[in-house]
DNA sequence: ATGAAAGCGCTAACAA
DNA sequence: TTGTTAGCGCTTTCAT
């Protein structure tokens, strides 16, 4: 692509806006990052100068001399045919929008998809980023390793699970405490056999959602032999495991692991007509699109990605500010979402969906 | 955040790889930009300094020079709740990817929910972007004209609806030829009374799918009076739609603007002890993650957004490069996802969500 | 085919 | 409090 169009030209930059307010460049670059330097009039007219001109700087200047950025990296992963990574969307959304309040911008780059490396030195070596948040930590040591390595500043969301002596700041929802949540609630509302449909036992995330439930499960006293299943993460195999428990005639709740297993449950009643809400009771996790249009509505446990957001990029600026950072780690609680799967009598889903 | 942090000072610059290959700077920067320059054993000698050392040229410095960020705009908005817009997610997934190819990134940014030209014109002042990609032009007439106002290049995902006189380049999906294949199909496993449910009046998608159904109705020579039901798109609002039109007694076929839409019809449905697929055939629009994973599977229309990406990414580089764009549109072909809402015998649902 | 000089727009350091 | 000088790393003349 040649460089041809040269949309710059047409803006104003720092020797005009002095042109216009009668003062050195140097005068007008305070009035912009160290206002309190200038005398009041000063700031004013430069100030007026600035409006009128409609003047911001250039990035590209700025960066070279600053070193900074004022962007940070996000690996967005391609997407692959079936999977969708719908609350790592969510999260995209609102992290764009948290970071826009200090100026910051997300900066989306892709690498191959066998290299989960790919990108992040470019982007480094290219001085295009300042840090990076890296998203998905139990697949991504690898990541967290390369970045160390080179001293590159990232926050994590997730916690570094296989990495004992990490270093860096993270920001975590407390899944055990949700699967924890979901299991309570089903005991409340009068299910006593509560099993639990969760991922495979590598799954580290898994596994500890799973501790939640069981945390419940023994809290009330209940006995929880043969309730934990472990499956792959799609619907099908859910659907197939829910039959198999429901067999045994005595399982009446489903806490799982991903509303995508939650809803493979309710196939599975579905196809045995029996009622979600009723005769058994499903809570998902985190509250998908798919929970809300399910039929006829997934109790499901709700993540707080907007504060997730929020602490993580509390965390980028200390980290680039080079702040020590105390506690590393910020873990938060989610919440459940109660629908009919659980509760009858619960607002029907009229959520919008487009 | 103060940019006491310094991550380049650790990288190689122009002058690192010139004085390692023995060669001058403009040498080493030809070898990146025109290697044609050079002669075959300095080409190498520079290419191997390059590789040893690691160096990628800095970007900031390079834009300020040829005043291309290899940036390209994207306003994302802010999350809304109960709004998922995931069609858009996926396809800036593929975006990205594509833009990749060409060494383009995708700057993210957000404005003020209540201005939706916020945040455009500083990306534009500051140089940050070459482009911009508009995705929804039936709302973003101010967007567009904005941008044309300044001469920024850019290139919408819709076409012009409203404006006849817009001469930017745009691509699409044909919408109409998507409601049509949904009812055709519907018409081939044997449903006649096909309803429409659509939005209201005022979209302009909305109406042009519908077109699409009416259209095939027509040829089919069946009459549509009080099969075209206009609603907002939320479940709720099309379960209850659905009910009337089950009511009648004759209505066996349901094409709906969106997956949401047709979710409430397959929840109508369900209510009603119907089966889908069996008793009346539901089609969906989207191919949306609620398509995979409601019950028993939702038929839907899906939207080669792949090929969406890779056609924006070449008329970006034609706008960037100043070449004149012809045709301005370019008209994409949708395709039908067929599952169990229309055919019993079709594929289990058992797409990974996660 | 290669090198020297200039300058993109900005800010850090220093001088006035 | 304001102005001057220098230079971030690169590419674009233009000279050799």
């Amino acid at each position: 692509m040649s460089p041809t169009r040269r949309l710059t030209d047409q803006y104003p930059t720092l020797a005009t806006v002095a042109e216009r307010a009668g003062v050195s460049r140097q005068t007008v670059s305070n009035a912009l990052n160290n206002p309190e330097l200038l005398r009041e009039d000063t700031l004013e007219r430069v100030q007026a100068a600035i409006a009128e001109l409609g003047y911001t700087p250039n990035r590209a200047a700025r960066q070279l001399r600053t070193r900074a950025s004022h962007m940070i990296g996000l690996r967005f992963e391609p997407a692959q045919e079936g999977t969708s990574n719908a609350l790592m969307d969510r999260f995209v959304h609102t992290l764009v929008e948290t970071m826009a309040k200090t100026g910051h911008h997300v900066l989306l780059f892709s690498g191959a998809v066998d290299d989960p490396l790919d990108g992040y030195d470019d982007l480094l070596r290219a001085t295009a980023v300042d840090a990076f948040v890296i998203t998905d930590t139990y697949a991504g040591t690898a990541e967290t390793e390369l970045l160390r390595r080179v001293g590159a500043p990232f926050v994590t969301f997730g916690r570094p699970w296989d990495d004992p002596d990490a270093a860096h700041p993270w920001v975590d929802v407390d899944g055990a405490r949700g699967a924890c949540l979901a299991t309570e609630h089903l005991l409340s509302v009068g299910h006593r056999r509560v099993a639990w449909l969760g991922w495979e036992e590598t799954s580290r995330i898994g596994e500890d959602r799973r501790s939640g439930w069981r945390r419940a499960m023994d809290d009330a006293g209940i006995d929880t032999a043969r309730l934990g299943i472990r499956t792959t993460d799609n619907v099908d195999a859910a659907r197939m495991e829910a039959h198999k428990l429901l067999d045994d005639g005595t399982v009446t709740g489903f806490a799982c692991a991903s509303d995508t297993l939650a809803i493979g449950v309710l196939h599975a009643l579905h196809e045995r007509g029996l009622r979600p809400g009723v005769d058994a009771g499903v809570v998902g996790f985190d509250d998908s699109l798919g929970a809300h249009v399910s039929w006829p509505g997934l109790t499901s446990v709700r993540q707080p990605l907007e504060q997730v957001a929020v602490e993580i990029v509390g965390l980028l600026h200390a980290v680039l500010s080079l702040k020590p950072v105390e506690p590393l780690g910020r873990l938060l609680e989610p919440t459940l979402v109660v629908r009919r799967s659980t509760v009858p009598e619960a607002p029907r889903p009229g959520t919008r969906a487009r």
